[in-house]
RNA sequence: GCCAGAAUGGCAGAGUGGUUAUGCAUCCGGCUGCAGACCGGAGUAUGUGAGUUCGAUUCUCACUUCUGGCUCCA
């Protein structure tokens, strides 16, 4: 049984969706204003990882995740930038794309635009006026949270603490409270003559930042969600203020389990400009491989902070090729596999099931990810162990098939067992260096070792002969 | 200031009221023509001070330190 960590109860709960079989889950996606830093890519891998999990455990599941094309610093920086805002978000969009294929990160079943929803938008500002939980001031429409009691359970914030002139500026909106929200901003004349406005029954207006997920979220999914993520940091006030506007309009439970991803810092320090530790994506992936990036992620858990640094990356990179060593050294001696009996065959077929158990409960412990990868690790070695002495064929395809099950579930060697051209130049000196050992010509074999060794190949000898790999 | 979370070996990270997984790194052994890969073994840790307990890394309290949130933020 699946458990889950909710913010709103504090605790891991038994995760139950509302339609069995079935999960609806909104993930919090990018605001396409520049390149996404590796943080950002964490927490969207923790969705994908959620995805991956329930759709081990048998579940249907439908992703939704917007994109914010249209906030304060999309239009800042596009009017920087000169260029016009759909043009600059659209940029970024297919970079944040780019980067989710890095990650091996399966796409969304939706990604809907902020821009494309802003009729829903404004449906939504003026069903909350109806109901008294909005208002209309100096054509901005903003929530009154003094009408929403519940507002701040999610958060559990306790708002009477709170000094609010110190956090909030007051006079930059003539807000009944400081801490109400837009949820439609007044477009200012350098808005209106970019073009960046929409028509609204209080004028031109474009929303406000938290407006989007609860219209996109409720268009797609009705009142009521099963599963919403995002980055810790959005819990207050992002989360806080969709509960009020989604369970504010409809009076319906807005989402049944909410789940936040710790953020990523980076020696000890959170990212900043200022200290010039954001790292983009592309930059860390052309050092370390997409894969060991993200074997890196998984390897903590999501509701732990994440420390990148050079060594720890390194250490991921270690962990990940030896688990990808145990992979390749399966599937070359897969080829030579045999139908006859061997010594450890029955252990091996013994220990199989067990690991998946401990796979499965591993994920079910609220996408316990690094206890995945402990169990992976044991079928690492016990596959290994295996190697040494027998190569039955059932066994080795049956240790194979697990093996490649774990690594889907967790998103990992994807290209392995892809046949791979190796060179005809690169062969025919494997094949001579198998001459010169034949006649126990060392230094022969030695030489063109080295030579294949320099053509980006590392030969591994084995009692089936020479395995030839490509330098990673 | 208020709130939240965390503190495990050189590094990363689990679990557990009584022997502290696992991997990387290090050392030793095996396998190997050598190597690589792999297998076996070794050492090294539970922030500090109390309390509960026969016994605590695990429960309680305090302290210290760190990180984050309270304003845009994944």
């Amino acid at each position: 049984m699946l458990q889950v960590y909710n913010t709103l109860s504090r605790v891991k709960e038994p995760f139950k969706p509302l339609k069995a079989g079935e999960v609806s889950i909104y993930a919090c996606g990018p605001t396409v204003y520049n390149f996404p830093h590796i943080g950002n890519y964490r927490t969207f891998l923790m969705t994908d990882n959620i995805v991956r999990t329930l759709e081990y455990l048998g579940y249907k599941v439908t992703l939704v995740m917007n994109i914010t094309d249209i906030d304060d610093k999309t239009i800042r920086d596009s009017g920087i930038a000169g260029v016009s805002l759909k043009d600059f978000t659209e940029k970024y969009t297919q970079e944040f794309f780019r980067g989710l294929d890095m990650l091996n990160i399966r796409k969304a079943s939706f990604y809907p635009r902020a821009t494309d929803n802003v009729e829903g938008m404004i449906e939504l500002a003026r069903k909350l006026i109806e109901k008294g939980l909005a208002y209309e001031k100096g054509g901005s429409v903003y929530y009154r949270i003094s009408a929403f009691p519940e507002y701040g359970k999610l958060s559990k914030i306790n708002f009477d603490e709170i000094k609010i002139g110190a956090s909030v500026d007051v006079d930059e909106y003539d807000k009944d409270n400081p801490r109400d929200f837009a949820l439609l901003k007044a477009s200012t004349p350098e808005e209106i003559e970019r073009g960046i406005f929409y028509e609204s029954p209080w004028g031109k207006i474009r929303p406000g930042w938290h407006t989007e997920c609860s219209v996109m979220s409720m268009k797609e999914f009705g009142p009521t969600l099963d599963i919403h993520t995002g980055g810790v940091d959005l819990i207050f006030p992002h989360h806080e203020n969709e509960i009020a506007q989604s369970e504010g309009a409809t009076g319906k439970p807005f989402v049944r389990y909410w789940m936040h991803g710790e953020h990523l810092i980076v020696e000890g320090e959170k990212m900043s400009k200022s200290k010039g530790n954001v790292f983009t994506l592309p930059e860390i992936v052309e050092k370390y491989g997409g894969e060991v990036v993200r074997f890196m992620f998984l390897s903590v858990h999501y509701r732990k902070k994440l420390d990148y640094s050079e060594p720890f990356a390194e250490n991921a990179k270690n962990n990940y090729l030896r688990l990808k060593e145990t992979l390749d050294n399966l599937d070359f001696a897969l080829r030579s596999a045999d139908e006859s009996e061997y010594p450890g065959d029955r252990e091996i077929l013994e220990v199989l099931p067990e690991l998946e158990t401990q796979f499965k409960e591993a994920l079910e412990d609220d996408i316990n990810t690094p206890k995945a990868i402990t169990v992976f690790r044991e079928l690492s070695r016990s596959a290994n162990r295996y190697l040494e002495t027998g190569k039955n064929r059932e066994v080795l395809e049956k240790t194979h098939a697990l093996y490649r099950r774990f690594a889907d579930v967790l998103g990992l060697f994807t290209a392995a067992g892809e046949e791979e051209k190796v060179p005809d130049v690169v062969l025919k000196l494997v094949e001579e260096r198998e001459e010169a050992r034949k006649k126990k010509d060392w230094a022969s074999a030695d030489v063109l070792r080295d030579k294949i060794k320099a053509s980006g190949y590392i030969i591994q000898d084995t009692k089936e002969g020479p395995n030839l790999k490509k330098v990673e």
